[in-house]
DNA sequence: TATGAATGAGTGTTCATTCAT
DNA sequence: GATGAATGAACACTCATTCAT
């Protein structure tokens, strides 16, 4: 019955306009990556997706407004899939590298939002603000798992925001340094287990309780 | 009298045109440190120097010598002082948070050269290469100590390079947020100290060896 | 049943079109009033009429086309209505002062329309001469009176056309800047018959014979 | 001494920037009387100034402050020269005149700035604001006037602010239209005499005493 | 060395108009 | 008749860079 028209028509939902949209979104994530934001020019992003540069303002008011956009894709997307709580009979420790997991899954594939929300933070209060809240809201999430481990004799004594703003940097940038083309590891692609098991690794230890000095 | 005045100038190879230079790069960090490294206009950076737009040129042959200058001196504070080899009778974990502590005050001095270097080198070929050069420094002097902890039993499986990248990632990104005005703390000034002590402890745990699962 | 419909509707010469047509008529009138003919937008009109831009096409031309239109049922309004020739009974002054109320009242409505075409005027022949025909239109009427004033002894010696041409000037300016929310008086409403009142005393006396010095 | 240099030397005051700057306003206007204020290309005016289309920038912030300034140049004049208080060896009449006559010199030259106001003044409530403030400034002076004249058994009864505001607008949209090339006589030069002469004579005619009526 | 006016290529944005549906 | 996404020409404005002084 309804089911006829569904098949014979493109989705209701679906218009042509939002399919433009998406198109612009996912052009625009490509070519920041390789111009950075400053250097997207919206004529190129408009030429990637076969339309004239004319046909970005009907969809968004301003370059600005995009990255705005993508930012708010960004952080649901962190929110929703990292900030999952932590469930009562999960392992604290499988449930931060599940978290980590997220965390680099996401930036793996949106890091050039995350560069250009970085860069536009300088100089733009809007984005600032923007970026920070997306930020506050990792190491929000960091910060209550560095609490937990520092009951069980962990990284005692240290801020647990600090050491949660010091942990997701590290995930962040080197995600990006070893995914992006002008990252450390130009001729090598590193793929996702490797990537996670290290940072996992790494993060597990720093947050550990026991002292034993490096070298002995 | 006119001798006083002359004894008192700076040695007579610091001119005139070198002193105003030395004002460039700094007045160019600090716009940098505001704007980026896109949004600095060469008439800021002169207004802030006291001088008209034109006198830039007679220093620097562009806005992007000027960086290249400026990434030239960080890179070679880096070499010098950071890279300074493991000596005989140095405890490891010792030489670790020295590196470390030398890292951290050249960045908390030069981050906004270290930003606009990896700006730059997402859209430019020679800063690509230029920041590569001097990321590979600091991940070469660091994947050494990794060396040397896995042979301590730490970090057993991991690989140095990526470890290493991890690492500086860590401690230049937390070093940006936490100095930054639009960093991760506005509102709290984070002396060297507790960052050092932070970022040092963390890395130090990380690079340990034995495998004691969080929660127990 | 059909039949009843049919009865209820408008004349069949009133199409679905014709309403639309007019209604983008008016609802341009008030946008020009709001912006100026250069900065009404096709799309705020039909917006304010509730159909998409493109629907503007489908009745006019162009915008140009549609100032056009509002400017022949404008110059048919005045003609019709002001260009009354004068009556053998009538009294000259109250011929006069008939001829200025409904030039005022013509005015009050339309003034959106005569602005846009003196605007437009400027940079645009087909328009300049349009206007200039509405202008000439209204100067030719008073004219025809001034000289009859004359007869009278009334202006003596003066171009009955620049006289005219000051008259019509005075009362189209003056009807903008006693009406717009831009005007002289923003904070007051002036009424008809203030108004009125005002400005025929004004041309009455301005056109009448006698000379007593202003202060004597 | 000093004279010598003053004689040899472009006067001190005089910069090389100060002479495009007012080139530039000069241009500007005659651009404006041509396309209107809408029309007015930066590109166009700076051609006719001989310079490249950024040059504008150098010396004015935007195309809107470029009328801003225009306008306060003309604002000042309308204060300076045409508000000149009533002496009291003068007579009513003459001085009425003398304003008169020195308001239509200066509409005469700047009257593109004032139409650009005026057009301005519809979509901009800056304009709005500082044209309102001018036809202010020209209505209290005149409205003073009015009030004399009202003593000595003129105009009586009617508003002198409305009066003063008709007044005005009768010699502004005259000087306009007697003027421009799109006005109401393109085939005809209307000399300055004849002008104030008329326009002179209907005002006072309009302000006057006694009530003859228009055909007797 | 320094000035500062001038350059001119480059880009974000607007909007009247078109057209497939 | 109506839709609304798309067009594309146009234009204000920016800013690194130059150069006569």
């Amino acid at each position: 019955m309804n089911d006829d028209s569904e098949l014979n028509e493109p989705s209701p939902r679906v218009t042509k306009g939002a399919l433009t949209r998406t198109a612009i979104m996912q052009a625009a994530k490509r070519v920041i990556a390789i111009d950075g934001f400053a250097g997207m020019k919206v004529a190129d992003v408009m030429a990637a997706v076969g339309k004239s540069p004319g046909a970005f303002y009907v969809h968004f008011k301003s370059k600005e407004a995009l990255l705005h956009e993508l930012l708010a894709v960004f952080q649901h997307r962190l929110r929703v899939e990292v900030n999952a709580p932590l469930r009562a009979d999960e392992d604290p420790s499988a449930h931060l590298e599940n978290r980590l997991r997220t965390f680099w899954r996401i930036y793996r594939e949106d890091w050039p939002i995350a560069t250009a929300a970085f860069q536009m933070s300088m100089a733009d209060k809007q984005f600032a603000r923007a970026w920070h809240n997306i930020r506050q809201q990792g190491i929000r999430g960091f910060a209550a798992v560095v609490r937990a481990a520092q009951k069980s004799g962990g990284s005692v004594g240290l801020d647990p925001e600090l050491v949660a703003s010091a942990v997701t940097s590290m995930i962040e940038y080197a995600c990006y340094n070893w995914t992006a083309a002008t990252g450390d590891f130009p001729d090598r692609f590193i793929d996702d287990e490797t990537a996670i098991g290290v940072l996992s690794h790494l993060v597990l230890q720093a947050l550990r309780g026991s002292e034993v000095p490096l070298n002995q």
